[in-house]
RNA sequence: GGGCAGGUGGUCGAGUGGUUAAUGGCACCAGACUGUAAAUCUGGCCGCGAGAGCGUACGAUGGUUCGAAUCCAUCUCUGCCCA
């Protein structure tokens, strides 16, 4: 029995878009969603509290890469799994490393049976394998674990994608084959072949034929125009099976989510959110706004007029500008909840926007509202 | 009243005759960030100019010198010590 099903509930008859729900271990998933992403097991500088009250957010990420070098995978099945060390009773996704080989691209060497990392951390050697990865996955106990894969950067050769693809599609046969926990975490595959379609047909093929729970595409949003992005994105998701869960992974900006919700993708994730939170700047409904700039040292008024969150609710511009300004922590932290309620907040829309069969009419006026100007 | 030390661009502080509009740090002003090596990184920061460039600048004034923030004189201000 997989631990994780997809139930798909509507499509909007105007686009791709598919409104679903996903059923893991620790509770039910609407979709289409957004993840925020907790790589050291912590969602930068949020309580779990705070990511279900306030972010209301569904499901979190954390990584395998970051956990086995610290604390440790022992450790944290020692404390009883990720969601009991963290304390967080919704669902997690790990993340398997393979991101790692793309962002610590100097630092690692990629070999046939798997990956070796100087440690970022205090550049000691350790290995990871696809077995290595199901290993520690299986440890931290996420509801749904990623296979080990290698994200290319962008640009790279055909040849060196194709190579890395089939490479990549290896890897996943060997984590089906380590995974041992099926009825308690779902393993997904992740679609690797760069920018060029036949690759990508040919990593999906081969991956939907290893049945497994979930999908996912990796590999784009690292860089690429916008362009290449929609085109890789609107080719990859038809390729996927519509009985399960369709993720696209590293995928942050309102339009890029959009955007991915429309091709008929249901999860996506990112660290932007927070990333530009703690450097100041802030999601609104009328564009990104960098709350540090001396324009808002007297603006009085929250973040987003339109926005419900704690932060909006209660605090100005001018207020969080002074936080940031002054490095308090406290900036850092209303902006990290704005930003992710925000996106989960789009996201609630999109459903429901999906259901009305009215998502195309409402990007179009979010990019209106947002200052986008076209795809 | 006497002695000593010192006054450098928003600030702290290098620089002690010539690639010096003047090293750095901080502050300030902007930009970037997409499965987190990121509370980080990049750029700007005397005025005017798109630019080459021009004009002002190292307490003040005068001097020495081809050339001074750097040397000399006087003045002025600050700190410490003595009376």
């Amino acid at each position: 029995m997989n631990a994780i099903t997809y139930e798909l509930l509507h499509i909007d008859k105007n686009s791709g878009a598919r409104r679903g729900v996903i059923h893991t271990p620790h509770g039910d998933i609407q979709t289409p969603i957004f993840m925020p992403v907790g790589t050291q097991a912590t969602v930068k500088a949020m309580t779990p509290e705070e990511l279900k009250e306030e972010v209301k957010a569904q499901i979190i990420l954390a990584n395998t890469y970051h956990l086995f070098l610290r604390p440790g995978h022992n450790l944290v099945k020692e404390a009883g799994g990720l969601h009991k060390f963290m304390n967080w009773d919704r669902p997690i996704l790990t993340d398997s490393g393979g991101f790692q080989v793309f962002s610590l691209g100097a630092l690692r060497k990629i070999k046939e049976e798997g990956v070796e990392f100087r440690s970022h951390l205090d550049g000691s050697k350790k290995f990871i394998s696809p077995e290595i990865a199901m290993e520690i996955e299986e440890a931290l106990g996420a509801d749904i674990i990623m296979a080990f894969d290698e994200c290319c950067p962008y640009p790279s050769t055909y040849e060196y994608t194709k190579k890395s693809m089939e490479r990549t599609t290896r890897w996943a046969a060997r984590c089906k084959e380590a995974h041992k926990t099926v009825d308690k975490q779902g393993l997904f595959g992740i679609i690797q072949g760069g920018f060029f379609e036949d690759l990508r047909e040919q990593s999906a093929k081969d991956l939907i034929a290893m049945d497994f729970p979930g999908y996912a595409i990796g590999g784009i949003s690292v860089g690429e125009p916008k362009e290449e992005f929609l085109k890789m994105l609107k080719f990859t998701t038809p390729l996927m099976p519509d009985n399960k869960p369709r993720y696209l992974m590293g995928v942050g900006t309102p339009d890029y989510l959009i955007e991915a919700a429309l091709a008929g993708i249901d999860m996506c994730d990112c660290v932007l959110p927070t990333r530009i939170a703690r450097h100041g700047t802030a999601m609104t409904s009328h564009g990104k706004i960098v709350v540090r700039n001396a324009t808002y040292e007297r603006d009085f008024s929250p973040l987003d007029e339109e926005c419900d969150c704690y932060t909006c609710k209660n605090y100005t511009k001018a207020y969080i500008r002074h936080l940031i300004n002054t490095k308090e922590i406290l900036g850092v932290r209303l902006l990290s909840i704005h930003n992710l309620r925000f996106l989960t907040k789009l996201m609630e829309r999109v459903r429901i926007e999906i259901e009305n069969d009215n998502l195309l009419n409402f990007r179009d006026e979010f990019y209106k509202n947002y200052g986008y100007t076209k795809e």
